[in-house]
DNA sequence: TATTGTTATACTCTATAACTATA
DNA sequence: TATAGTTATAGAGTATAACAATA
């Protein structure tokens, strides 16, 4: 195979790999918001606020949450206005700084995210259950590869991707 | 290692696994949408609807549109009057039965389709640029096996799962 | 000036359900 | 009755930008 027709295989192979990264996320993510809607009548953003603050139980900041679920800043306010209107979450003022706050699960909160909790990891390992311990840290492992690289993808323009040598 | 640990363990390592998947998703994803808004002004369903008919030269009806995409029909019917209006994509009758419609590229659409697969095909190539050919297969090959154990996901009730011998 | 967080708003994406026309 | 497709609507999810308070 001459090196045009390897990079249009390698192409090729990549744009398949990603389709199926695809599919599988969406088939395992619909399940999971259709899950906790009708099981818990919640949404997979609150769930992931409160799985954040659940593994930091000193509490996180706004922009800390923020950086973590991977959304603007606007839209962690709003799911944390839910949360303290249910009770489930509280904001704490922080010492030395009055602009920002310490969010924290309350004990009702961390009584409700068990629950759900153990639900999901039902779901999740429903999922991935076929797979051995092997290939589910092989998977880990090249998606680790993956993390890093798309972290990095730089946007092509259009017109210099086509003008590029 | 015990049984009891074991099980603690996999599942854990399940839970990690979907982690990562969702992170790499929906860092590939959000790149794709951005550049395919910036650079072409369209978006990922857009794009999607594009891509399957450009693997079904003779067309594709809605109903069959809905299925490839993973969306309702509802969906597919604005999508593709959008697509129609900007003369990228065209309805056509189908012999002996007149409820339904093959859509098809028009000569426009598959112009402007292999603008963006291009440009597609490149960020993809970047975001998963790192993993040799043999990875990839490696990848490939065990998410097919997530992709099948998860389109079968029953979603167990959340009393029941609680109650189970 | 920069940062933390909030508010207001708009848009994409999707599902549901009622509907029309045809089979 | 069932199927193909459309319409209307509601809600989740997100980003952007202007804003207030504080650093």
């Amino acid at each position: 195979m001459d090196i045009e027709a390897r990079a249009h295989a390698d192409h090729a192979a990549a744009l398949r790999l990603w389709l199926r990264l695809l599919t599988c996320t969406q088939l395992v993510e619909r399940a999971v918001r259709t899950a906790l809607r009708e099981q818990f009548d919640t949404t997979l953003p609150r769930f992931d606020l409160m799985a954040q603050l659940e593994r930091a139980p000193q509490g996180l900041k706004m922009n800390e949450l923020s950086r973590r679920m991977m959304v603007t800043g606007g839209n962690v306010t709003g799911i944390t206005d839910q949360l303290v209107a249910e009770d489930l979450v509280e904001r704490h003022s922080v010492e030395g700084d009055r602009r920002a706050f310490l969010v924290r699960l309350t004990a009702a909160g961390r009584a409700s995210f068990a629950d759900m909790a153990q639900a999901h990891e039902g779901w999740i390992v429903q999922a991935f259950g076929d797979l051995s311990a092997k290939d589910m840290a092989t998977l880990h492992k090249l998606l680790g590869r993956v993390k890093e690289t798309a972290s990095t993808i730089e946007l092509t323009e259009a017109a210099s991707a086509l003008q590029a040598p």
